[in-house]
DNA sequence: GCTGGATTTGTTACCGCTAACATTAGGTCC
DNA sequence: GGACCTAATGTTAGCGGTAACAAATCCAGC
């Protein structure tokens, strides 16, 4: 079913058709009521190949992110997926699975779509990704980073992209903080399985260098692969092993580590937080479900999409590179880092 | 850049450089040589929207769930993209929010695209949908409802697609059945608030008939709307509210609705299962970490689909319609329904 | 009744790529 | 050494739509 055999069963030829389809005012009454049924008798859907392609201009917005299942990122791509509809735009997603080779791979075949602009998660990529990605915004279209909001590294010299998201070593150190205000000085960070999100190492590491600058002591592990619950869970036992160096508060890189650890520690009658304090990352449903609740990080998961679009659909109206915005997050204290600390340290 | 940039550089016409990206080795080896350098010179991305409307041949699968944030769809956008992907083909989702009519019009957007196969959740479409499909079916494009496997209706008369899932009337009977042996005999079911999720819908309908011809007095309510766990924990106060007709045992839509019950169970000191039996539906990863770990029905959200790839795959490579799979469901007994009830019924 | 502008529809070329066929160059065989 | 095959590359047309311009129709105004 092409625009030909709509335009012959009405009547007309196939530019009428077209006319009528993107601006019905144009065609007159009568005509446009022959052109309706047809296309109703017809069941004519456009070509959108051969449409981007004759017209030269795209309605496609391309968005890489680490994956899909995760709630974090899934938020985000609602968010993304409203703002861009709304507008009549189409979103084409694909995941990385934390992997930059597999991002270079994605963004090679989404960029074959010809997007009239890109989102990629977070600001660190792959070489050819990097050329890649240099190229579309020197050709004009829009490229934005998302989840990040960091100045540029000092030596690096490359293409800077347009970044909303917030800032991973500024949550690091509020995580330290909170835990320090709460008078502990034995800390552990533990890091998540997946040793490619380094947005969660970076945390990591402004998690301890705050709190040792602060003359804390802090022990950084690596949570084992699999179930994040199961991992979180071992990683308690871990942190309490006798022969282990006491700690007395835990922060980790997300709610399901933690949640294993909370429900670990319950089932063991480790008192949170009286012999071990516990903070999460993300604020994922199940955290203030638990009891005692888990303290997290609130991140704007939905706004970084939304903002996104926003963003974007204002950069492609008036042809104005998209400006970057940092956005809010915080640090929901709940019962399991509640209150200063009491006991001996 | 277009191959006609590329060919320019290496001196051959863009006959010759489609070529050789097709088929390499088909033109000489000096000539390769000339083109792969002026391929990495130009920075060529190649136009898809150009190729697929020139070649007539698509390599896009184009897919319809609820939603991608829920862990039970994610998985299985998983699943079909990672089978599609080592085929060649390229995925194109689009979530409906459970909404018919969405759905209809984001199945008239996906079309246009006009994929390779449509793959859509569910039997249940809006008139339109249904006869969009119909016609991509008449047309040679294979068309897969996922996530059901239901016999036809007696007396619908509409055209029937592959389906490849399970069957939600046998899940729920086999719900009843599991709280029914271990005794109980007032039973409630906890539809969830989505009013269009129409699997649940039917899941209770069965449960309630099941029960029901055994002899139990089964309550059907539904979750209120808003977070899931919350809901939950709300339908757990509504169940043991003390006007309300007893319960011994619930079963729910999905396993926040159940964890929230679970968890509001266990800070009301309500013993579970001894004064109340639980019972989700989708083994959701926070479901064995409670305590007592939820019983719930595990689904085959990934193999879904892998199948469904597969069976793509398959059709479009023979020219055959794809096969209906019936897909393998357990129900996971744990401590929140354990046993055959012992106390007074 | 004719002119001139507005309204409506049609014609032509082209977007970037590929299928099908045509051409050229290079080598083999008798 | 010319016919003949093979390998390598080029030419032409067209996928389904749209932009830009051209033509036809209609009506107001004098």
């Amino acid at each position: 079913m092409t625009l030909q055999d709509v335009a012959a069963a009405a009547g007309v030829t196939s530019i009428t058709v077209s006319r009528f389809l993107r601006e019905p005012a144009v065609v007159a009454p009568a005509t446009a009521e022959r052109i309706r049924s047809a296309l109703a008798q017809t069941g004519y859907v456009p070509n959108k190949q051969a449409g981007l392609l004759a017209s030269g201009v795209s309605n496609i917005v391309a968005a890489l992110l680490p994956n899909l299942a995760n709630s974090i990122f899934a938020e985000t791509a609602q968010g993304l997926s409203d703002g861009l509809q709304a507008a009549g735009f189409e979103l084409l997603l694909a995941s990385t699975g934390y992997s930059l080779e597999r991002e270079e791979q994605q963004l090679r075949a989404l960029l074959g779509w010809h997007p009239a602009a890109v989102v990629v998660t977070g600001r660190r990529h792959s070489a050819g990704a990097l050329q890649l990605l240099a190229q579309a915004k020197a050709a004009g279209t829009p490229v934005i980073e998302i989840w990040d909001h960091h100045p540029p590294e000092p030596g690096a010299r490359r293409t800077t992209f347009t970044q909303i998201g917030f800032n991973h070593d500024q949550v690091g150190r509020a995580m330290a903080q909170h835990l320090l205000a709460a008078g502990h000085r034995k800390l552990a960070y533990v890091d998540s399985g997946v040793a490619e999100d380094y947005r969660a190492h970076e945390r990591g590491l402004a998690f301890a260098t705050a709190a040792r600058a602060a003359g804390a002591r802090v022990t950084v592990c690596v949570a084992p692969a699999g179930d994040a619950f199961d991992a979180g869970r071992h990683v308690l036992g871990e942190l309490l092993r006798p022969g282990a160096a006491a700690v007395t508060a835990a922060a980790f890189a997300n709610d399901h580590l933690a949640s294993g650890a909370l429900l670990e520690a319950a089932r063991r009658k480790v008192a949170v937080p009286g012999r071990l304090a516990l903070l999460g990352f993300g604020d994922f449903a199940i955290a203030r479900q638990l009891s005692p609740a888990l303290s997290s990080v609130q991140l704007p998961r939905h706004a970084i999409g939304a903002e996104t679009a926003k963003s974007l659909l204002d950069a492609l109206k008036h042809g104005k590179p998209a400006l970057s915005v940092a956005l809010p997050w915080t640090l929901a204290q709940r019962g399991s880092s509640a209150g200063p600390r009491s006991g001996p340290g």
